[in-house]
DNA sequence: TATTTTTTAGCACGAACGTGCTTCAACACC
DNA sequence: GGTGTTGAAGCACGTTCGTGCTAAAAAATA
């Protein structure tokens, strides 16, 4: 009876334009009309998809936080089927740590989206369930990480988890700074950093 | 002739006023009118002592860099008045760094205002003089701490610039974890975080 | 071809925004 | 005690926002 359209398809391209407004012009700008425009749609046509600017919102949210968790699972797979310690394993988990980083065009617009929305979390409660599924996905993987480049002492439980947060915590920080100072956190900046963190880990294994 | 007003006194009131805005409903909520109710006054009053919104916003995240600034110089005075090594510079340290994190109320405000007008410089160019100026301002004060941490090696100027940028990183990344995710980046975690940072400065300390 | 249902487009309303401009009140000075 | 400068207040205009609602267009089915 309708019109044959892939309704799963348009959404994806009306996300695909909220993306792009957000990363050039940032979240407050991806306003209804503006987000119609981009995908070259008209406001009602938008609305057809999404009930309400929130829906858009936070469909966006978790399409980008979908993005950036199947890069992860795939980096963490490419990183658990190379040999402990070996060099290869080494540049698979720089390249697992990378993904969440801005290094080129399309990982920059997520990196900027992601961003965007976790900040924006902290006002919007409608996107707090998605921050914090955000925050989860992410941990996980750091924690499989961390437990697999940590030396033995899988007692030392305390240890994993705050070095869990650490290297979390330098992730999200690199990814700031080279979204916001790219003139000073260039990507190569970024790799000798995570170098660094990753030599740190290796030196620092146990408690004390 | 005039009514006799501390201008200046009433620039810090409005100032203040913009910070609450921020800190509690976010930037984009800091309109005339908000901060011109939030600080108990008329738009018309504002404008008198802020020409238009973009200067009242200029002149806020200066002032946030300021008091930042003030706080991170005076705490490196006092680490490094401590004598190198000893217990109490690392306290020092742990002080220092703490200054720029949530970890009491006035300090939540000040962290909340300051990443909002950072991620905000981004996308409004009329902030990113005063964003490349705070970043400058940070990065001196850690660069400072690096070089009086790392044993020796004046050398190795690149691994002092990547450890700076790497400190740099971990504090961003735990003030916005423990801005965004409050439940689990705790204040005691933040410190676990930052001492065993500090730990991995003194284990690896050369080049490779 | 006629019908039915989805898709697309658009209008209208109330609210909030920045800003130019005008008006009122208050106080220091002659 | 006038008087003129300045702080405080507010109106008005044009934009933009989300959203409820209506109307046209398009295509698969009868």
């Amino acid at each position: 009876m309708p019109k044959i359209v892939d309704a799963e398809a348009r959404r994806q391209e009306v996300v695909q334009a909220v993306f792009r407004i957000i990363a050039s012009d940032g979240l407050e700008r991806a306003s209804l009309r503006e987000v119609a425009d981009e995908a070259g749609l008209a406001v009602g046509s938008v609305r057809h998809y999404f009930s309400s600017s929130d829906e858009l919102l936070v469909f966006s949210f978790g399409a980008v936080i979908d993005r950036i968790a199947d890069r992860l699972e795939a980096a963490m797979s490419a990183v658990e089927a190379k040999s402990p310690g070996s060099p290869e394993q080494q540049a698979a988990v720089l390249n697992l740590l990378g993904q969440v980083l801005p290094l080129d065009e399309e990982l920059a617009v997520d990196a900027c989206v992601w961003m965007a929305f976790r900040h924006a979390a902290r006002i919007k409660p409608v996107l707090a369930a998605e921050a914090a599924r955000s925050h989860r996905t992410v941990a996980a993987v750091v924690g499989r990480l961390i437990m697999l480049l940590s030396p033995g002492e899988a007692d030392a439980h305390q240890t994993l988890v705050t070095e869990a947060e650490r290297l979390l915590a330098t992730m999200d920080g690199l990814c700031m700074h080279a979204l916001l100072q790219p003139e000073w956190m260039t990507a190569e900046m970024c790799s000798d950093v995570l170098t660094a963190h990753l030599r740190s880990l290796g030196a620092v294994p146990t408690v004390r």
